[in-house]
DNA sequence: AAAAAATGGGTATTATAGTCCGTGGAGCAA
DNA sequence: TTGCTCCACGGACTATAATACCCATTTTTT
């Protein structure tokens, strides 16, 4: 996979992730998902679905729209 | 499928497609996918992948993070 | 009114996301 | 050393997204 694309947004959920504190087994358990998958999303090897980014977003407690990158500014 | 989350998703990029004046076929067109696809998606049956959001927004020539509702104000 | 355009909604096949398990290595501490 | 945490990465299987058709209904235009 590992399209740029997939992996400024993995880089993107690692980045909260890490603000937070978690690590990844953590996130992936809040998110209620497996561990592996967790770091195939940060290394933006996975293409991941729209329910999947919610679910981040919730784990996170922060809108969807924050796993995106900021526009430059 | 028919999730809210996934119809308050497609609700949106219909909202969006609308403002720019684009039939459903004229989108899935530009965006490179079949029309009934964009159907399905907009109707909230469909939980698509990260790479098709991206697709839409280029397609809308809009950010990914403006497929995504408005939080509330 | 009729014709044309746009949309709803179904189906079948292929591609791939999602799940669950494991291994190994790096770093740090007792 | 041993033990623990965190992470990279892979394999195999299952679930479902993606693609490409189709026809019917609704909406818009003339």
């Amino acid at each position: 996979m590992r399209d740029p694309k997939l992996q400024a947004f993995g880089q993107r959920i690692r980045e909260l992730r890490k603000e937070q504190g978690y690590s990844q087994e953590k996130l992936a358990d809040i998110a209620g998902f497996d561990r592996s998958y967790m770091g195939h999303i940060e290394r933006g090897e996975m293409n991941i679905t729209l329910l999947k980014i919610f679910q981040i977003s919730d784990a996170l407690k922060l809108p969807p729209q924050s796993l995106f990158e900021k526009s430059k500014s």
